[in-house]
DNA sequence: TGCGGTATGTTTACGGTGCTCACATGAGCG
DNA sequence: CGCTCATGTGAGCACCGTAAACATACCGCA
């Protein structure tokens, strides 16, 4: 199936070999170029064109599936956070996510605006209400709204910071321990 | 100067006339090529090559003068922050530049590795140290570094988030008004 | 004053990209 | 069996970044 039945002149699958080998691509090396993705198929350069519009709906799919990693590496075998601490192992795992694949990440949230795509505007929301839960479940006293953008925005700025290199530790594992030493300095620093 | 003598085979000022080229195409529509800067400039489409190595030093340089002006704004006018409420401030100060000069703020940050530029890495260290002073100057107690890594991750991921369109908003204003807010509910969720 | 070296700009060229359009193929349905 | 239409092909356009060889003219030195 996936390695697909080639008959000749039609592929038979290329959608999904299409995607898949731009996902390779991507947490590989990182540019791919949709002629890139026809040759690794083993295809004209212009038939990806027969699957998506152009260059952008074939990024958007990609951020959708990507947006849904996202989601399962944040709830999958994790319970719904009852405490500070199980926030900031939700924090760690958004930067950890953010970090194994980087030029997805990348995909999947820098695009301003692509409206077009319902399936990664759904996609997108999941991750948003999934958080906003987390924050609300945890700390229901105060304005649910903000803090959600809070801590999304204190882990989405870790991810960037993080993979742009403005922040920087040896290993995976210490950018784990700064992500929660951060979460826990912002939440204790009311204390005064 | 700026508008440079023009005495036909010699620009006179080709270096400077393709960072403000640059910067205003950053700031007006989007994407600039060096070959665009050429012919904004009036010259042949690899002139630009005597003055920058390839596309990333010109960045660089871009980048570098974004950083400056971004302390600038962070700085001038304004105070040592001496309370939480500053810091929304600083906070809401970071978010304006990134809306104000978004694709501006994408050359600053979204580079993952280029210590090749002296002068942007410094820059870049003075942004870092800004805050981390800022933060401590407020909270002296919590623990300097986790607490100015937050900081910047919560202002810088707002900066992103709302970029990016994942977090929406009417107005300016109303953007302001919700970073301060954000970085409110943070700080008051400890208080359980 | 004249001369030569060098910084600056030009020309030409190569390989890559996204994308369009006209055409070819063949799988599936009547 | 034959048609249709989704799918794949091919040639071609305009653009990009970059390199190499060449042209110009500014500037400092004899």
């Amino acid at each position: 199936m996936s390695t697909s039945e080639k008959s000749g002149y039609h592929h038979g699958d290329l959608r999904a070999s299409l995607l898949t080998a731009a996902m390779r691509m991507l947490e590989e090396g990182e540019p791919f170029s949709l002629r890139a993705l026809a040759r690794e198929a083993g295809v004209s350069p212009t038939a990806p064109y027969r699957h998506f519009k152009d260059r952008d709906a074939l990024e958007s799919a990609l951020a959708a599936q990507g947006l849904r990693d996202l989601k399962a590496d944040l709830t999958e075998g994790r319970e719904l956070p009852a405490s500070a601490a199980d926030l900031g192992e939700l924090a760690v795992a958004y930067v950890e996510f953010a970090l194994r694949r980087p030029a997805l990440f990348r995909v999947m949230f820098g695009n301003a605006c692509d409206t077009g795509s319902a399936e990664r505007v759904e996609a997108a929301a999941e991750i948003h209400d999934l958080l906003a839960v987390a924050m609300t479940r945890v700390f229901p006293d105060v304005d649910a709204d903000a803090l959600a953008s809070a801590g999304w925005a204190l882990a989405h700025g870790m991810a960037y910071l993080y993979m742009d290199g403005k922040l920087q530790a040896g290993s995976t594992e210490e950018i784990g321990e700064r992500v929660r030493a951060a979460f826990a300095a912002i939440l204790a620093a009311s204390a005064d």
